[in-house]
This record gives structure tokens, sequence and C-alpha cells, in this order.
RNA sequence: GCGGGAGUGGCGGAAUUGGCAGACGCAGCAGCCUUAGGAGCUGCCGGGCGCAAGCCCUUGGGGGUUCAAAUCCCUCCUUCCGCACCA
């Protein structure tokens, strides 16, 4: 650390003192504050542009995996602006949480001082990396004025019937003693919180938001984001919402009286001639009456209790045997009248469908390998198209496919195709009562109930009289209680809070209790970018005319972690605001971009994981410009990434070798004022004036193509270092070369460099005689006259193989440029005794010659 | 099992989207400068053969299309991620 400052003192630079000193000036001439929204038809007004990183939860440190979103964003927001858009670039935090109240009952304080604090260093942290945040729009979710509006949108979606409690089995944390979201619940059955706790099944009374409302919106709105959301995620929310038509169908069950029918859902009615058993989920509701009396009731009995208790993780559950009992009972196929066995097996699943499938062995392969097991008959009643004939004792695999098939065995629908069956054997079913087309998904209700203190308060009241009492509209915000006891153990801290809980109808003014649940923190962040356009409305979540101006999101940046959680209940929210009238747009976000991982030892950094790099320290030891050029530099931004202090030297010394550059050439050309080179001007050129400025454009178009179009800020570096290596070879500069050239090729390396290292680049503006920051300057036009050669070097194949390179000038015609290959000297042998049998010529690029 | 990526020197990675593979950087080697260098500057740096000019091989393996393939097609392998008994 001591030798970095030591060698800055000698070169000059200095990045703790520059990247201060332009933060306190950018900071003084408020240049990150984005425009007012105007949209003034026949006024011309910039283009807006929404660029934003995903708000962090402010806990422990920033490191440098955080630090690699902000650049990204920040580079694209400081694009953008040199580009001429009214940017808006925002930061908040998404500050309730579990952690915060953890920490509070570890260190005995509250979780409001740990949050705070814990802002504040992340503000600081973030200042010192010079991210060119608009902080008048900063937010804090744990702010009454926010959370106010997650309570105003909760009783908007009370009114709408979107919200609404019941009583359920739950996953339960023990270690968080809390309700998690099914969403919440990763690995198969583990704690996303804790990776190591398994999952507990409670029933509890729980709010929910209709999320499966939108179910076909959701799913059908994802084609919308194609093109601008990573295709990886897209398929992540489809399979998450997983959608399948098919049919629920029921079977009467023979010989118990009074027994309900069997409903059983299947996507494939075509094959229910070849149903050879029902088999019912384990803690289907029918069970007990079906196994009432049976001869071996305490064998099923315990096979039942085992069952249920059956691990819940989904690893065991995939890879189990199948297991599964006989109940005794036979149910009707409404088809055929033929009389099935009635099962009960482990795969079923009571949450998914109706919890009760029909065997359908011959095309299913679940139901083939449950069948094998236990000796049950299989009956082919799709043939393939192809001719080939499937014979049942002969079969190692159930036969599942779905595009080529013909009915067979099937009774009246024999010789259909699989698609016409499903059509007419749905609309017989309904026709005949039995059955009914419908479409499930596997998306579930959003549980937002948590038993914990630090979030927001469910606005409603529970009344003796009145049942649930939404809290009037005037009453809000419901505060959180200022002192609460917080033990992490069991109900919700605010239960024991009675000044909180006690208090009147707002019906029928008698004695009530209050809602004691908080809401799931991904409430907040499902709708806080739409805050950012107004944050401090007091009178409504947002102005519509502000959010209409700057939404949908132009670019949104975060990690795949998000990928369903969070974009997916953000989605979900858009809908249900634009239903209530707020906004016109379905989808909040355009572009999502998902950027890589920072690792180190090959484990994304984490505290936990101990292998962090803090911000900070990188800051204190090479600045923060050399951080940022780092994690642009050492790959594309959606790679993981390997940290490696050792290649981080290569970005600092770059950036020093520009400052030098800079330094050594200033006084030279800092007197100048013209503006950017013509061509005009260069009719007398020099040679080196020529190269130097070919090469400073040629860079320039490269630069501006990676930023535009493929953000890739790896490459654009790499170009920017290659002139600069060019410029270096052309030293000393004003020899040859007029003072003019100089100073543009300069400059072009400073605004290449504005977005990525904006300190530095300032500073080198400065230095080259500039009295207005950098913040004044668009981003320079790319002249392609000054990128024009004279002269072309051809590279000239013979049978696909380089053998020589040809100096020649621009455009010649192919003839000539042939006549040149042969009489080459290093091309000549190779055609030797030859004929030219084709040619292949690519202006001014390459010439192939084919021989024999 | 289903879905989506990825495979290029010792390492991170580049290749204008079918046109000179290995840009740029790290590490390494050599030289210069220096009282000194963990600073700076210059050069070398995929493999094989060769004194050299040069020739051959090389983008996970194999096959194909093409004048031309890291790039397109087929096939296999490895690896990462997501979902996973979803009826």
């Amino acid at each position: 650390m001591a030798e970095h400052n030591s060698q800055s003192e000698r070169t000059g630079y200095d990045p703790k003192a520059i990247e201060i000193k332009w933060q306190k000036r950018w900071e003084d001439a408020r240049v990150f504050e984005s425009e007012a929204e105007t949209t003034t038809p026949g006024k011309a007004t910039k283009p807006k542009y929404y660029v934003l990183e995903m708000l962090p939860y402010p806990s422990g440190t920033l490191h440098m995996g955080h630090m690699r979103n902000y650049t990204i964003g920040d580079v694209v927001a400081r694009v953008k602006r040199m580009r001429g858009f009214n940017v808006m670039h925002p930061m908040g935090w998404d500050a309730f949480g579990l952690p915060a109240e953890n920490a509070a009952i570890k260190n005995n304080t509250h979780p409001r001082t740990w949050t705070n604090a814990n802002i504040k260093e992340f503000q600081k942290v973030l200042r010192r990396f010079g991210f060119s945040y608009d902080w008048r729009r900063e937010i804090s979710t744990c702010e009454p004025e926010y959370y106010r509006w997650n309570q105003w949108f909760f009783l908007r979606m009370l009114e709408r019937g979107l919200a609404y409690r019941k009583k359920s089995r739950v996953n339960w944390c023990p270690k968080c003693c809390t309700v998690l979201a099914n969403e919440q619940v990763v690995n198969g059955g583990y704690c996303w919180r804790h990776e190591d706790t398994l999952v507990e099944a409670k029933e509890i009374s729980q709010w929910f938001l209709k999320t499966t409302a939108y179910s076909e919106q959701l799913l059908d709105d994802l084609k919308s984001l194609e093109g601008g959301w990573p295709e990886r995620v897209i398929t992540m929310q489809r399979n998450w919402i997983g959608k399948s038509r098919g049919a629920r169908v029921k079977f009467a069950v023979a010989e118990v009286a009074g027994a309900d029918a069997i409903e059983i859902f299947t996507t494939r009615i075509d094959t229910i001639y070849g149903a050879t058993a029902l088999i019912l989920a384990a803690n289907h509701p029918l069970v007990p009456r079906l196994v009432e009396g049976a001869a071996n009731k305490n064998e099923i009995d315990a096979k039942l209790a085992q069952m249920r208790q059956a691990s819940t993780k989904t690893e065991d559950l995939a890879t189990a045997e199948k297991e599964g009992f006989l109940t005794g009972k036979y149910a009707i196929n409404p088809f055929s009248g033929e009389k099935l066995p009635i099962w009960v097996g482990n795969f079923v699943l009571m949450e998914y469908g109706t919890g009760a499938i029909m065997a359908v062995p011959a095309h299913d392969q679940r139901d083939f390998e449950f069948c094998r097991k236990y000796e049950l008959p299989a009956r082919v009643v799709v043939q393939p198209a192809d001719g080939q004939k499937l014979v049942e004792e002969e079969m190692t695999a159930a036969f599942e496919e779905h595009d080529k098939g013909i009915l067979v065995n099937s009774g009246p629908y024999g010789g259909l195709s699989i698609d016409d069956a499903i059509a007419k054997m749905t609309a017989v079913a309904e026709k005949n009562n039995f059955g009914k087309g419908e479409t499930i998904y596997r998306l579930k209700d959003w549980g937002i109930s948590r038993q914990r203190y630090w979030g927001t308060p469910i606005p409603v009241v529970h009344c003796e009289k009145d049942g649930i009492v939404p809290v009037p509209e005037k009453d809000l915000p419901v505060l959180l209680p200022a002192n609460p006891k917080l033990t992490g153990m069991g109900e919700s801290p605010l239960a024991s809070t009675p000044e909180f809980v006690n208090v009147t109808c707002p019906k029928c003014g008698g004695a009530a209790k209050r809602e004691t649940d908080t809401m799931d923190t991904f409430v907040d962040s499902s709708w806080y970018f739409y805050r950012y356009c107004d944050p401090k409305n007091a009178q409504a979540p947002f102005d519509r005319a502000k959010a209409a101006y700057w939404f949908p999101i132009d670019q949104y940046i975060g990690g795949i972690t998000h990928a369903i959680l969070h974009l997916l209940y953000s989605r979900f929210w858009c809908k249900v605001m634009r239903d209530l009238g707020l906004i016109t747009h379905s989808e909040p976000i355009q572009r999502l971009f998902t950027q890589g991982m920072v690792q180190k030892g090959g484990v994304a950094m984490s505290k936990s994981k101990g292998n962090v790099v803090g911000a900070l320290e990188m800051a204190e030891k090479y600045g923060a410009d050399t951080g940022r050029l780092y994690t642009l530099f050492a790959a594309p931004p959606e790679k993981d990434l390997e940290w490696s202090e050792e290649s981080i030297e290569g970005s600092w010394r770059f950036l020093n070798r520009v400052y030098r550059l800079v330094e050594r050439n200033a006084p030279a050309v800092r007197e100048i004022r013209s503006g950017r080179i013509d061509v005009a001007r260069l009719a007398d050129s020099t040679e080196k004036e020529k190269a130097l400025l070919r090469k400073a454009h040629e860079t320039l178009r490269r630069v501006a193509r990676d930023f535009d179009t493929r953000w890739h800020f790896n490459s654009a570096i790499a170009q920017i270092m290659e002139l600069t290596n060019e410029i270096y070879a052309r030293e000393p500069l004003t020899t040859g070369a007029r003072p003019e050239v100089v100073k543009e090729v300069l400059e072009l390396v400073t605004l290449m460099l504005a977005p990525m290292t904006p300190h530095v680049a300032e500073e080198l503006w400065e230095m080259l005689g500039h009295t207005k920051g950098l913040w004044t300057v668009s981003w320079p036009e790319f002249n392609e006259a000054l990128t024009r050669e004279d002269d072309v070097e051809i590279v000239v194949q013979v049978n696909g193989r380089v053998r020589g390179k040809l100096k020649a000038t621009m455009d010649i015609a192919e003839e000539g440029l042939v006549k040149m290959a042969e009489a080459d000297a290093a091309i000549a042998p190779h055609l030797a005794g030859k004929a030219i049998v084709k040619r292949v010529y690519v202006p001014n690029k390459l010439l192939n010659l084919v021989v024999t």
C-alpha cells in the first residue's frame, strides 16, 4: 500500500486526491441530478433514460462484487449522459429485513439504529467510488413515508380480492422463526437464508397476494421481454409459472357409500383407456375413507405415516424409489366403465393438480416404473405413427411422445391423432359432466405474512364482531411500535406490544386487535423503482405523469439470483398497479442485464465465505478508478470474474501510463483552443499525424460500438490501451505532429475513458487546458474520413492458407492484385506450375487463389 | 430427466459475427535505465521441425458444409447454472 502512495507522489498520479477533488465538484455542480420530467409537445427535449441497479440490502460491508454491479450501471449512465439523454440513475436501500432484527437482538439495540448505521456506511463507499447517483431521489424502505404505500397498496388489493387470508400449510423456518414464501425455499426444502436448515410444514392463518390471478398474463407478457431480457431468465420464469393444459376427470368410487368421486388431473386424457389404476397422494382427503375397515389397516396406517413424514427435500423426492399400496377399493373409468384399483403412491403430490392421478403405465414413465414394481398391467393405447408396433411385455420405457401417435384400443376414439383425441374426449367429458378442460399453473399465491418486527405492518384490525376490518386510509401509516420486545422466537414481536395490538374497531368502535404480522420484504422491492420518480410524494405512491415519463425502466442491472423472486413479484405488482389505473404499461422493465459474480478462489465473494475484497480497501490501495477499471477489464460483464490481486496491477499501471502521457504533453497543447479536427485541415498533414488520428478515430469507432451495442467494456478498454501504446511508440509527440493533432488524440483517450474512470478523466481534461468539467462535454463524434487509408494491406491466400501480404492502393481492382500476387516472392512459389481455377476477392481485405 | 449457458496459450480473455486465431492484460524471460527497484522503458513469449527463409500442427473430440470455420450443421465428451416424481 505504502509503495503505491510513494509511487503516486513521484509520478503525480494521486488517485485519492483526484477522486475526492472531483467528487466534491460534481456534488457542488449537481451534475447527476436528472432534469425535470418535461414532455411539452413541440419543445425540444432530451430523451429520457432510466438506468437502475438493484437496490442493496444495507448490511455488512460493500465488496468488489457489489462494486461491479454499480460500476456497470454507472458506465451506462455516464455514456447516456454524454450522448444527450436525460438520465435518471437513483439509489436507495432495501432497509427492512431479518438481519437487522437479529443484529439488534444480538447487540441489544434497535433494528433502525443498526440499519441506519449501515446505510451511512454504504453511502460513504458508493460516494467514494464516484457513482453518478441522483441522491435527491434516495429512498429507504423502512421509513414510514415509504412503507405507508406498501400498506396503501395492500388495502387496494384487499378491496379487489387480491389480498386474502387463509389457513394454510406454510413453510416454516425454525431458525428464522417465521414463514417463508415458496420462492424462499431453496435447494429443495431448505431455508434460503439458512441453507443448512430444513423448512418445516406448519398450519397458520396467513395473508396472501393473489399472484395466480395474473398467471396467464405473467406468462404471456414474457414474450414482450424477449430480446430485452436474458433468455435464461425468461425461461426460468416460464418454468416457474409452469402452465399445463389438460383436463380434470371424475372417477366414481365403487362400493363406498356416499364417497365423493375422485378427481384426477391429466394432460393426456387421450390415454385414459390405458389407465390401469388410480393413485392418490398420501395426504389426499379421501384416503382415510378408502382405507377404513381394511383388513391390513395397521400396516396401511404405518405406511401412510411414513409417507407423510418423508423428507421434503426434493433431491430425495426425485431419487426416492416409488412406493405405494393398494387401498382395496375401486374406481370406475367414466369412459370405459372399467373398474380400476385405487392406490396410494408416494410420488403423487397433493400440492399439484388434484392430488390424484390416473396411472397409464404404457404412456407415462413414472406410472411405468410404479406399475412394473407392483406388477400392475400396462395397456398400449397409442401406437407410434411410424409403423413400429409396441407390445406391452417388451416395453422398457413408456411411450410418451406427444406429436406422433395414433390411438388404439380406445373404443370410439381409435384411429384419432393425440391432439384430436384430446379435443374430442375433453368435449365428451364436459358434455357428460364427468370432467372438464382445465389449465393449471405451478405458480402459487404469494404468502406475505411474516411473524417479525422489522417490516411493514399489515394494515388490518381483527374485530370479534366485524371480522377483518381494513385500517382506514386516513389512518395510514400504521407505524411500527418504537420499542418492541425482540426475542427472535415464536409469534410476531408486535403481538407482545399491547399499545400496538389493542385498538378500537374502525367499523363498530368496539375493542379489537391489530394484525401483528408484517409483510415480506419482497413487497418493498416490488415497486420501489416507481417511488424514485417521485420520492417525496405524500399524497400518492407516485405521481402518474412522472411515472409515465420515466417508465418503463430502460435498463435494469442485477444478479441472476433475483431471476425469479424479485422480478416476478415486480412484474405482478406492475400489473396490479396498471389495473388500479396508476400506470398504463404492463411490464416495468424493458431491458434486464444480469452481471456475473465476482469470485475469489472460485467462490462468489461473500462475507460468510470470508473471501471478500472490501471496496474501501480497494479505493485506498489503488483508487476507485483502478477498481472500476479492473472490474470492467477482467471479464465481459455477464461472465463471472475471478478476482486476481496480480492482474489489478495491469489496470493500475495503465492509468499511470495515461496520466504520465498527458502530464508530459499537456504543456505543449493546453493553450490550443481549436475544436475537433476536421479533414480539410489535414490536407498537408504528415504521416505521423495521419497515423495518430487514424488510430484514435478507429479506436473511437470500436469503443462506441462496444458501449452501445455489446457492453464489451473489456475489449473497449483493450482498444484504448492499444491506442495508448501506439501514442507511446510515437513519442516525442510534437515532433512531426502539430499540437492540435496531439491534443485531439489525447482528448479522445480522455473522453473514451470518462465513463469508466471518471475521476482521472476529469483531471486529465483539466490538465489539457479545459476549464469546464467533463460533464459539460458530449461524446466525441466519430470522423470516418480520418480513418481512411490510402494504402491497404491485403492478405493473400492460396488454397485457403495465408501465403503473403500485399500493400496496395485502396480499392485496387482484382486483376491488378492477382498480377501483384503472381509477382510476389513469397506467394509465387505456391502458384508455380499450377492453374488458378478460382479467385475469391474480399475488397481491400483478402484474396484467395484456388489452384490445382 | 427437462431447460439454458460455456469449453480458445501457464492465466483472464480478444477475434469487426464466415475472411490473417491468440488483440489487450497478468505471469514468465531478456535487455536498458538506476546507488537501488516490488518503479519506468524496449523486446521476446501456443506447440513441433529448421542455422535460416520457411513449413507443419493448433480454438474439448470426431465428422460435414464452404474458396475459406473458433464462428454454420451433425455427433459425442466435459463442465457450470436453473427446475425437478408437475400428472
